[in-house]
DNA sequence: GGGCTATAACTAACCGGTTAGTTAGTTAAC
DNA sequence: GTTAACTAACTAACCGGTTAGTTATAGCCC
């Protein structure tokens, strides 16, 4: 409603804010893929069907850019696990979901967090102010809600005696490293390791990896890793593929089960 | 000896050599911090104290000076590992030294960590001819090995039911994501992340969760840390501290203990 | 050993393709 | 006819790479 009057709410409205959204898609893709210094504004113009002077109309400038797309991914994560951790149940369950949701939020775009990556990356070994922004704004917060569930999960005597300061980076390298290292896993062990197969198989290993690195009964952790919906492991037994698949040339002779 | 004939091996002699490591070493900064496509030829000539035309009479091009840079770096890890695989101890100890060798070998130069990062995230989602160089030279081996350690302490039941192609990369980002993410570390717990106290902490709280996550029983898990030097860990009695740190400005009212 | 040449090590100055960013304008909605 | 949305064409700076040259050391012949 309210169709005229004051400023220009919908004006000429056709698009417009697609617009911006099909740049801000775009940047997404190139940023990810080739970092800030080695994205092309004329790459994302063309990904994005525009001229390139359309990204100034939007944009001050490619740096602009570049943090509109940052908060955007960033505000996004943030706000899925925010949803997770207000979740009424106990702090077992509710990180193991957290790790899922971000797991999840991850292997939605496998580009999501090769951005965060480059970003963390960007500028020598000490925060950018954008980068001190994005971690007061989004990380500070979140990150401290998800503390205070571990320091309840150890205060209840479920988890371990964990340093929350320590233990969340943690987690979050064993969700993100996969995706980051990509490439390098595609050459070691050859296939796609992105089909749904592969992901939800990872997405079980890391869930049964942290539960394991976090529980205080081994029981407790199996328990709580159904209840998330995570199937047993495969591991060893089924190891011997698992293994070759690793190492397919150079097998040592040993361990050559049948299949 | 032999001071002359033949071609010309000591010949003038007085460092080339030494301009050639200066070259790399500040080549490796550079590209450390900045990625190949940020890295500034100009810098490193700056840095390495040389005429920008010498980096192109040592190296083709850009390129091949960060090939240089990236063979050194991981060649020198994985010869590391591989001297730590070849030790004659149980699969436990091994693994847990690994680990250890691998954090020393980031903590040694936090600027190695990165530069492996960014080569990671360099080239889309699939690896690139020199990555795969990379990873079939370097990681295909060492890690072909650490499988085989994995695999042989799930069969002793030293180790849970783990599948290796999942756990080697589980492990391998606990390690590194600290170091990858350490601007965002430092702006939200202030404070130099650095520090050989806080590095020994890192250091310490790590092997604590893999030791965790791989071992069958906790009991062998907290023996097997103690044997390759680990304290035990703080954890949550002074998660206080931990938390206030992870958080100075935003606590939540309550958990509010005095200090 | 003195003068000569060859060559390794190194540099100042330059070049031109690439790329972020601008300008001056066009189109079309209201 | 005003203004938001959009574009073709341009520009200035940046940056990888080259060129043409300098210095210095080692070898060599007499």
């Amino acid at each position: 409603m309210s169709p005229s009057s004051l400023k220009s709410p919908p004006r000429s409205a056709r698009s417009a804010e697609q617009t911006r959204a099909a740049i801000l898609q775009a940047a997404l893709h190139e940023f990810a893929s080739q970092g800030v210094a080695g994205a092309r504004t004329d790459a994302i113009a063309r990904a994005a069907k525009v001229n390139k002077a359309l990204l100034y109309y939007y944009f001050k400038d490619k740096e602009a850019l570049y943090g509109a797309v940052i908060d955007q991914v960033f505000s996004g994560l943030m706000e899925t696990l925010d949803g997770v951790l207000a979740l009424p149940v106990a702090p077992g369950e509710k990180l193991l979901r957290c790790v899922g949701a971000h797991f999840d939020f991850a292997s939605s775009s496998p580009m999501l967090p090769r951005l965060m990556q480059h970003e963390m990356l960007r500028a020598g070994l000490q925060a950018s102010p954008h980068l001190k922004h994005i971690a007061q704004t989004y990380f500070r917060p979140t990150f401290g809600r998800l503390a205070a569930v571990l320091v309840e999960g150890v205060r209840a005597g479920e988890f371990r005696n964990l340093d929350p300061a320590q233990t969340i980076p943690s987690m979050i390298g064993v969700v993100v490293h996969y995706f980051s290292s990509l490439p390098v896993i595609t050459a070691v062990l050859e296939g796609d390791p992105l089909t749904p197969e592969r992901l939800a198989r990872r997405r079980a290993a890391v869930l049964d990896f942290v539960a394991a690195a976090i529980f205080r009964d081994p029981a407790r952790a199996q328990e709580m890793l159904q209840r998330v919906g995570v199937p047993l492991q495969a591991g060893a037994v089924q190891a011997g593929a698992a293994f070759d698949e690793l190492r397919p040339g150079s097998a040592p002779a040993q361990l050559g089960e049948k299949r």
